[in-house]
DNA sequence: AAGTGGTCTAGACCACGCC
DNA sequence: GCGTGGTCTAGACCACTTA
């Protein structure tokens, strides 16, 4: 028999025990039967049931420990959101108006105290401004380490922003953002057209490389002109 | 042959995949090696090779597609961030201060224009200040539907804050969260003890419970009081 | 000691999408 | 067509943990 345009059995298993833990049905604390009961429920091999439920692991669930079962999860405390941290380029044009940049500040210099993690190299320092609509965007402060990522030496970011080129060129294995809202200060204010002490959005990135400092990125946008957006799956902990 | 406390065969497969491709030795667009040859690399059943590419998919490591094979994914353009949304008493007191909180306001009534998505029923609305140590740390405003969760009526939520307690009582099974910076309005400030006008990190949060609202929350933190941080895996698209 | 999940095998059939 | 990934089976052995 052919199964037409159907989900795999796997998925049609864990959804239907997805469906009995989310309408209450099951509770938290609740014992999922075993792997063998539910071999002989849905009339399968054991190793389907259990990608089944180790999907539903995955994705926090519930809880499977050996010998104890598998036990519905309790709803975390601390939840986790995903949060869609968009290029600048793209975001603007999604928005249907012209993207601009300007690059106002290129040096090259050796890592102050602070900038430690990036190693002890030189680091290039940019500071780009972004418009759309000829309109301030978003003011970007980035270090660039040039022992981690020599080749940046010789882009000329005042053609293309750097943001993408790091992207596009740099591969990175860990990132850290931090998102703050913080007071413009006068350089921010005079930048981005605000008043001093004006509600600005922050998103501070730094990423590395197998453990080392590739960049570090400071963008300040104007507090009514930006929100960060965080759809959310229903990850549990 | 026993291979004491080992990881098993199909993570030892994906970390060395996931090693050449990190590496740089094989670049983005790279054909990985199909499942049979891996199959005979590692001298393994092809489930087993199988399970480690389908893992790194899954990450977003490599793209697999059926007679095309299985290739080594380009970065995106857009990255995403997980997300840390704390529990406020759970934040305060990991920071080794003393949490309290304070119910400033609570009545019914029916939704306005813009809270419908909530449902046409009667809405409960809220407004709690949570203090660390005695200083107000964040203000939250928040709306729970009387109709998707209409056990909240009977609750006392001067007693216990109702962000913990919806979180482990009213299961829900889509979010919404936004992140913005805002100026403090007169009420907020006044609650928060700041100047109006001062920068704070709004906090939107909406839940859904099978496409019924249940919640809509907005915490206001003073901006120089809280930070997200979001630490990434290396999660492409 | 025994039950549970975790993993692995060898083989099979199928769906998809280039050729 | 035909090569590739996607899934499923029936069985096996093992590791862990609780009773």
């Amino acid at each position: 028999m052919t199964l037409l345009r159907e989900d795999p059995l796997h998925r049609r298993i864990g959804a239907d025990i997805e469906r009995r833990i989310l309408s209450g049905d099951w509770a938290p604390g609740d014992r999922v039967p075993t792997e063998v009961e539910l071999m002989a429920d849905y009339g399968c091999a054991r190793m389907t049931v259990s990608r089944a439920l180790s999907d539903l692991a995955a994705r926090g669930l519930v809880v499977r420990r050996r010998r104890a079962g598998t036990v519905v999860a309790h709803p975390p405390v601390h939840s986790a959101a995903v949060v869609d941290i968009p290029d600048i380029q793209a975001e603007v044009e999604g928005r249907g108006m012209a993207y601009a940049h300007a690059l106002l500040k290129r040096t090259e210099r050796a890592p102050a105290a602070a900038e430690g993690w990036m190693g002890q190299g030189a680091v290039l320092e940019l500071e780009t401004l972004h418009t759309a609509d000829g309109a301030p965007f978003v003011i970007e402060r980035r270090l660039i380490s040039l022992v981690t990522a020599p080749e940046a030496e010789g882009v000329d970011f005042a053609a293309s922003p750097p943001g993408g080129w790091l992207l596009r060129q740099v591969p990175w294995t860990e990132a850290e953002h931090r998102i703050s809202a913080v007071a413009a200060d006068r350089d921010t204010a005079r930048a981005l057209g605000l008043p001093v002490g004006a509600a600005c959005l922050r998103l501070e990135r730094r990423t590395w490389r197998e453990g080392r400092g590739v960049t570090w990125a400071w963008q300040t946008f104007p507090g009514a002109a930006y929100d960060l957006v965080a759809r959310f799956s229903p990850a549990r902990s």
